[in-house]
DNA sequence: TAAAACCCTACCAAATTTGTCAAGTATTAG
DNA sequence: CTAATACTTGACAAATTTGGTAGGGTTTTA
């Protein structure tokens, strides 16, 4: 199966999409984020503290607390939710700014890959939490 | 590193390519590919031998053998290849035909994983091994 | 002060990736 | 005929990534 997203990038987008909900002032729970997106506590636990400290949501402790969206739904996109989740996107290792590759000017496909990120990247970007919430997913096409 | 291609991807469109130089009569021998591609004999016989199974190319036995395109460099695109070493585009396991999902229905995120898919097969299908023989690949953004 | 809720680190099992190895079979040049 | 060339096949294994679980914290508020 080519080009698959990990389960963390998945969830997360998911977790993100509830917390979106209560959005401006109701607090989601991990709790409620499990029931309704069947994703284990725990694991939810790892997801969410990566977002938290990306500052894409922030954490109300004690009764009564939970998540909130740091920004409006319409000014946080896919991408950047998986970029914190599951780093850029680079589709090898050659990509990758931590890697590098020495190939990289007699490469082939250098090129290739390159372009082909930029595009995930460039439509990830368009699509918000807002996007989800209203249900204007049948629109992307249009979006291009 | 998010949407990442395996090796297996990778060095089978470098290896369609060298063997493309060769069309349309002079077979292209493993152990050529393996030196300009610095990619070892043994895992390239693997991934050679699915896109002979997949008929993108014929082998020819003995001395003075090696591979040959089937079919002409501008008929075989990168999705093409692709898809006979990685399987079909398929960002979450959902959208994978021989797994699918009960809660696609309900599923907000469903539909935005499919048409990223769908965007990402329909690039990959604009480009072919000419594209990249004929060095070409600067214009992709022109393509769209 | 007890319950609600988040915080943090460690650990683990399974799957996938990324190959290697060894022993074939088929073809042809000479 | 035969030796060299070149592809064919299947088994296997190390390394990495994935997809979590476990279990103990800490903070807040009713
Ligand atoms: S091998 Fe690294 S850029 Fe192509
Ligand atoms: S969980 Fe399967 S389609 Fe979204």
């Amino acid at each position: 199966m080519m080009l698959r997203l990990s389960t963390k990038g998945q969830y997360g987008v998911r977790a993100m999409y509830e917390i979106a909900k209560g959005y401006p002032e109701t607090p989601v729970t991990i709790k409620e984020i499990s029931e309704k997106q069947e994703v284990s506590v725990a694991y939810l636990e790892q997801i969410l503290n990566k977002l938290r400290k990306a500052n894409l949501i922030k954490s109300i402790k004690g009764p009564g607390g939970g998540y909130l969206l740091n920004k409006s739904p319409d000014q946080v996109s896919i991408a950047a939710i998986l970029n914190e989740l599951e780093g850029p996107v680079a589709i090898t290792s050659c990509l990758n700014p931590e890697e590098g590759c020495v190939r990289v000017d007699s490469c082939v496909t250098h090129l290739l890959w390159k372009a082909l990120g930029e595009k995930v990247e460039a439509f990830l970007s368009t699509i918000t939490l807002k996007t989800l919430i209203s249900g204007d997913l049948y629109k992307i096409k249009e979006i291009s």
